[in-house]
Parts: C-alpha cells; structure tokens; sequence
RNA sequence: GCUGGCGUAGCUCAGCUGGUAGAGCAUCUGAUUUGUAAUCAGAGGGUCGGGGGUUCGAUCCCCUCCGCCAGCUCCA
C-alpha cells in the first residue's frame, strides 16, 4: 500500500506509512514537539495521537497552548479518577465524566457514599496509577457486542443504547478498565502532572431530578503544578471575598432564621450603600425620560391569572391568602402592575415611548436548598422597566437601554463585560410565542442596537424566554469571573393578554411593542457583587463610613469633633472614634471595616487646624489643612471616582 | 425539593470513648492619656439550633423538625 500524504498547518507535507500516528509525525518534527504533544486535530477533528492514519490527511499537533487540549487532558484525568474508583470500589457503577470549565467531574453509583477521607484515597490511587504510566488505547467495538458487554452496568448501557453508532469506541486505561467514550485522549497517564479531587456532591444521573441521584466527584487538573496552584489561589480569593462573609464582618446585612431563609435585613451599613444605588438609579430614569412608578406588593389572583402567571409561574409563587373579598397573591414580578399603569387610559401614538420604571419588590418562592446570601433570595427588589412603543422606535429605545446598562457598569466600577442575544428556534418546537414577524423585528432591532454601538455580541439560539428574544449583559469582576446582570427583554405575550393598545397615525387601534429591561437585576444581588468586586473596599462614594477621626487622646476631642462637624456639614459620612483608646486600635479597626480615610488629630495637627491622613490602601498620606482634604473627598463623592 | 456535611456565648473556635460547658475577640466597669494595624485588669454573658426518645444521667447515642454549607435541579 502507498503512503499518505500529511499536510501540516504552515502547508509543508510529509508521507506516513500506513500504521504511523500523529505521534510519529509529531518526533519526526521535534522530539519536543513530541513530548509536548497533548492531542492532534486530523482533517479538523480530535485525534489521539496514537490513532494511526487512515488515509491523506490534514494534521495539527495540540500542545498546553491550546484550549482544547486542556479539555482532553482533563478528560483523561476524568478516566484516571474512575479507574482509581473501580480499583478502590470494584462495585462501584460509571456514569459520565465529562471535563467542564476548571476541571472535571466523574459521576458514580454505588451504595456506600464516599467521604472526604475516600477523596484522599482516591487521588493517592490516582497518582498510583499515574506513575504506572498506563496508555489510553481506542478499541472499537460492535453496538450488539457493547450492549452485551456492558449488559450489568445500568448508565454505560443506557448511554450505548441511545447514543452509540453501529460501531464504537472505547478506550481502555490498562488491563483492567474499559469505558464507553468517543474520546480522544492522551496517549498516557504519565502526561497527567497536575490534578486534584475537590468535593462531592450529589447529582442527577441525566441532569434530571427524577432519575436516581448519583455521586459525583469534582476535581481539578491542570498541564502544570503552578497553574493549579494559581487557579487553587483563586478559589481561595473568592472564598476571601464571599459577600456572606464579608457582609456579617462589615456589619452589611443579615438573614435571620426567625424571619425566613431568603429574607433580607438591610443593617445601618448596608442601608445607606443601598440607598446610595437606589438614589443614583432613580435620578438615572429621570435624566433619561423615564416614569417613576410605584406598585402595589400584592395583588388579586385574578391579576395573575390574567398575565398567566397564575399559570406558568405558580411554582415559584408565594400560595395564596385568601381574605373576605377576593384570593391575593404576592407579586413574582413587576410587569403586570406596569401594565396596568400604563392601560388605564388610551394612549395616543403621540405619547410613546412610555417608560415606567420602578424599584419593585417582588416575592419568589425558591426551592430550600437554591437560596445562597443576597445572590438568590426570596423577597428582592428590582430596578424594572418596561417600554412601550411603537415599532417605530424599538431600535431607539434598545440603543438607549444599552447605554444605559454601560453607563452603569462603569459607574460601578465594572470596566468588561460581555452580551449574548438569545433567540428562538424560529418556531420549530412550538415552544415559543408569538408571530415569526415579530420576532424577526425584535431580533433586527437588538442586533442592529449593538451593531450601532460597537458591542460584541454573541448570539445564542434557541436561549429566549418563551415571550420574546432578549440580550443579556454580563459583567466581568475584579477576579474575572462573570456575572449575568442587565437584561433587556421583549414581551410579546403579555401586551396580547391584556390588549393593550394605542391610536396610530391612521386612527386605527395597534398593539404597542413592550420591551422589559432591568440594569442591577436585583438590588440585592447587585449589592452581593459589588462587595465580591471591591472585597468590601468600596469606593468613598459608596463607603457607608467615610472618614474615621481619631483623636490621639482626650485632650484633642474638641478639635476631632470640630473636624468631624465641618465633614458632616458636606454630607461626608464620618466616624468619630472618640474611644478611650491608642491609636494604633482606631487604626486596626478602621482598616479592619475598610473606611477609605483616616485622620489622625493630635496636639500640632489642633493646634494648626490640619489632619494627618491615612488611606486604608496607601497608608500615611502626611498632614493636610482640613480645607484642604475636604476639597479632595468632596471630589471624589461628586465624581463617584472609582480610585481613590 | 434531592445527596452529603454541619449547627457549642455577638464572632472565631476548644470540649478524650455519655457524668449538667471553656478560650480569644467583642460587650460592660475601672486604670492608663497614648502618634499610624491589638494597653492592662476585673465583670457579665450559653435551656450546647427546636422538640421527642434511650439512660440513674445526654452538648455527646437514636428519631424528627428548623437552619447553614457544597453540589444537583431551577434562576434576578
């Protein structure tokens, strides 16, 4: 048989012999390249190295550089913990073991759950087998053989049944382990450097909540030990900043087991940074020509039933209190209520857009074990609008929702993000409402809304809400990690159940577009990342406490109240620590509640009407005339400055 | 809701195989008058998450409820 002909990613070729792999190619190149080899892409597929060519082929050798060898590595590394499990656990049943973001899970089944003690074993196993240097090898297999062979483990058979083809593969790690997989994988343990297991957890075996419940063991892997350890450091700074944690050390807010789980109390702290965010929306929808509204907490079922909420939503509903005249429901959402604002009297073409916006509380009953700090509560509060127009200005109105949501990222601190559309499926599954003309239009408008502002968007089909598209902004923080926040939503359903409308041009009667958006998503959870993305640092503005004056000793407390009256009297929020105590605990503490700025006042800082200086991150700023820092602070509280 | 773990003073935690609880910080009182991340001393404070059971006796063992944590499912 005549050799194959290799074309290499810079164009050059090679001949392989019929047999020769991608490895062997890879050592003729560099042994280098060989070593560093993780995976090949052959005629733009995953190959293992050590598949042998079938026939001319396209060939690109994977290193650490690229992303998805990381994903194969890691789901070698998945293959290695099951095969530590099976050693360990001989009666234990394989599931999936799939590699996700930061690592890789394996999900099993099997009597006896495991215990953090199992966990070391089982990577002391791992690690076992990982110097025994034991090849990943593909065998294919008949579908009627694998479903015999595998007759006695439950998933693997489920999964062979629905998703094998006539012939498939598996691979097996060692004499002793086979698994059903489409792989590839790395042609040894021995390349696997850097794993580790980091928690159990249940899980449900097809992600359905029906099905049995399986344990799952999460892990982590990475090409080297100082990655891992750089991503096992990042695990840590977020634990350090945890709004749970730092909202009870900074005394922000609480959630009281006598109340309810997913309730919120708002402390002294924590009141004025809120109020703070709320004042600055609601001057927002003002500047740009919104309505305030305010709307009732509670309303008749028969509202619910009216906006189908009483139908599609019930699940997440507070039940029903039935007084003496009527069923009332606590409201899940604030559209309804908009929407009888804005029906209660015909509305000319003339006077869209109408923007009602609200701080609306809102009440969702969430499953027990979903609730986490302010992230996913019960009662929240959203900063919810809804727009009514005509199609006419549905562009304009999307253009101006999102400058909005940017000037708020900004304002707050949040310099990336990210925004997806999220469409439909264009009608296949039936599963979405409305008519194809105005999804079309909806879709047209937010891609040419961000087209004309610069935003990348990535657009994701079938992801819509089932009454209309929508885009999302998500929000990079101080440590990378995304936050879904503003949203910008068109409705299509409820304009039609409650029939709104407006008087055209033409005196015919028209159904106005309503668009939903919200910018903080919910105050609550919105307070819950600023305080992950400042780590409770928050910029002076934001600071509940921003100045602490500590009067060296007694002797100086006139002049410190003095210095605190005349901040006060420019609405600076000012922490006089008159304690009995050195300065070195004043200073202790107002840096351990991270107040912005500290001024020291002893005998010559009195004597001449100055202030010694500390700022919490860059420690001694030196004496200053009083006059003098408060211009500077009154700066950075007008200009809400994110760096001080 | 499900699986697993957990629940001891306001906070962080100790308490050997069952014999009715202890430290540091915080709080209060007193002393000290202090210069950029913890001055010293004394005092008060807990029905050991709630209820039930086993036992002569339960913080410890069993049952049940509540809550918290990690995931799953769901989601602003």
């Amino acid at each position: 048989m005549s050799s194959f002909s290799i074309t290499l990613p810079d164009g050059s070729q090679k001949s392989a012999a019929p047999g020769e792999r991608p490895l062997d190619v890879a050592l003729a190149i560099s042994p280098r390249l060989a070593d560093a080899a993780i995976v090949a892409r052959v005629n733009g597929a995953l190959w293992d190295l050590t598949r042998p060519f079938d026939g001319d082929a396209t060939l690109e050798i994977l290193t650490a550089k690229n992303p998805e060898a990381l994903e194969v590595y890691r789901h070698s590394t998945a293959h290695l913990l099951a095969l530590a499990v099976l050693e360990l656990y001989p009666e234990t049943q394989l599931g999936i073991g799939p590699p996700i973001d930061t690592g890789f899970y394996y999900d099993f089944d099997r009597p006896v759950p495991f215990t953090p003690g199992d966990l070391e074993k089982i990577e002391a196993k791992m690690w076992e087998i990982q110097a025994r240097d034991l090849p990943f090898e593909r065998v294919l297999t008949r579908k009627d053989e694998g479903l015999v062979k595998y007759g006695d483990m439950w998933m693997k058979a489920e999964l062979i049944q629905e998703r094998a083809d006539e012939i498939f593969s598996e691979y097996t790690l060692g004499p002793g382990f086979i698994d059903f997989c489409r792989g590839p994988h790395v042609p040894s343990t021995k390349k696997l450097k850097a794993f580790k297991l980091l928690s159990i957890a249940g899980a449900y075996w097809k992600g359905d909540e029906k099905r049995k419940q399986l344990q799952r063991i999460y892990g982590t892997a990475f090409f080297t030990k100082k990655e891992q350890d750089e991503h096992l450091a990042r695990i840590e700074e977020a634990k350090r900043r945890d709004h749970r944690k730092i909202g009870a050390e900074l005394d922000l807010f609480s959630i009281q087991e006598l109340a309810g789980p997913g309730l919120v109390f708002f402390h002294p702290k924590g009141g004025i940074i809120r109020k703070t965010l709320e004042d600055w929306m609601r001057e927002a929808y003002l500047q740009r020509g919104y309505s305030l509204v305010y709307t009732p907490h509670v309303a008749r079922v028969d509202l619910w039933k009216t906006s189908g909420h009483f139908g599609f939503y019930k699940e997440n509903m507070f039940t029903v209190m039935a007084l003496d005249d009527a069923e009332y429901q606590l409201k899940p959402m604030n559209c309804p209520c908009h929407i009888l604002v804005y029906a209660r009297k015909p509305h000319s073409y003339r006077d869209l857009p109408q923007r009602l916006g609200e701080l609306g509380t809102v009440y969702r009953y969430e499953r027990s074990g979903t609730m986490h700090g302010l992230m996913r509560v019960r009662g929240f509060t959203q900063d919810d609008a809804h727009i009514f127009c005509t199609p006419e200005q549905i562009e304009d109105e999307i253009v101006s929702c999102l400058e909005f949501a940017q000037d708020t990222l900004k304002t707050f601190g949040f310099e990336k993000y990210k925004a997806e559309i999220s469409t439909w499926d264009g009608g296949a599954s039936g599963k979405y409402d409305g008519a194809p003309e105005q999804w079309q239009l909806a879709e047209n408008a937010l891609r040419r809304a961000v087209e004309k502002l610069g935003i990348e968007a990535t657009v994701v089909t079938d992801e819509a809400a089932f009454y209309g598209p929508k885009i999302d902004m998500k929000l990079v923080d101080a440590i990378g990690r995304l936050w879904q926040l503003s949203t910008v939503q068109f409705d299509f359903t409820l304009p039609r159940r409650f029939e709104l409308e407006y008087i055209g041009e033409d005196g015919k009667k028209h159904q106005p577009l309503m668009v939903h958006r919200a910018l903080f998503g919910s105050i609550e959870r919105f307070f819950g990342i600023l305080i992950e993305h400042y780590a409770g640092a928050f910029p002076v503005w934001l600071s509940p406490v921003q100045v602490a004056v500590m009067p060296i000793t007694d002797k100086q407390l006139d002049y410190a109240r003095q210095v605190a009256k005349e901040l006060e009297s420019d609405g600076v929020r000012v922490y006089l620590d008159d304690r009995n105590e050195k300065v070195n605990l004043k200073i202790r503490d107002a840096q351990l509640q991270k107040i912005p700025y500290m001024l020291v006042c002893g005998g010559r800082e009195a004597e001449q009407g100055t202030v010694s200086v500390r700022h919490r991150k860059h420690a001694d700023q030196g004496v200053k005339p009083l006059a003098e820092f408060r211009d500077q602070i009154k700066q950075l509280i007008a200009t809400r400055a994110n760096n001080d």
